[in-house]
DNA sequence: TTCAGGATGTACT
DNA sequence: GTACATCCTGAAC
């Protein structure tokens, strides 16, 4: 119950990303508002294995940068040309991992959460729209309004962090990752997890 | 319900 | 110049 603190995320990657399912990302705006969603999906990159991973072999760039930060930052890139994924660091400081939030279930102030998602109020939605919410990375980093302007947010501030309610793990699946089919022996590692 | 195609800009070769 | 950890739309079934 509470806050999850650096020491949830300095921990095995594969670990850290099974454990995040059921927990609750919460945002809080620069005008007090706050958004948040439990997590239902999420994937692990583990950049000194893994091609699927931009800091593959610890390759380090300008975007890589804040995958080396320390455990418990949050990691945020455009993708596309026009959407973001939003990433918790893990493990010590200098090994590149991080688990990928691909989907949230609607929590808190839904009707808020409509409004940055789709620009429109909730009861304006059709059963497709409510359907598909926030089942893609891409989704949950405009309903939560995160952009590249949060990339390095510690989590364990105040204005990004995740809540553990308390709540079991619930049951989950495992599978192999989405998007990710340039990467060439990795595309088979089992390391999306949802439920 | 599924599928193809386009949008769009940055990182990196 | 090419690829990209995606999403939406519209057409076909």
């Amino acid at each position: 119950m509470g806050k999850l603190t650096r020491d949830f995320y300095a921990r095995d990657t594969l670990t850290a990303a099974r454990e995040l399912l059921g927990r609750y990302v919460v945002r809080r705006q620069a005008d007090g508002g706050y958004l948040c969603g439990r997590i239902c999906e999420t994937e692990a990159y583990i950049g000194r294995m893994d091609k699927a991973c931009h800091a593959y072999n610890y390759k380090r760039t300008p975007r890589t940068e804040t995958l080396f930060a320390p455990p418990g930052t949050a990691y945020l890139y455009l993708i596309y040309g026009m959407y973001h994924c939003l990433n918790f660091v893990t493990e010590e400081e200098g090994e590149p991992c991080a688990v990928l939030i691909r989907g949230l279930e609607p929590a808190g102030d839904v009707q808020r959460l409509a409004l940055f998602r789709y620009g429109i109020p909730l009861d304006k939605l059709s059963a497709y729209q409510k359907k598909h919410f926030l089942d893609g990375p891409g989704k949950v980093c405009k309903a939560l309004d995160l952009t590249r302007a949060q990339n390095g947010l510690d989590l364990t501030g105040d204005e990004l962090f995740v809540w553990d309610a308390g709540d079991a793990v619930p049951d989950f699946h495992t599978s192999r990752r989405i998007g990710i089919d340039y990467a060439e022996e990795a595309v088979d590692f089992p390391w999306r997890f949802y439920f």
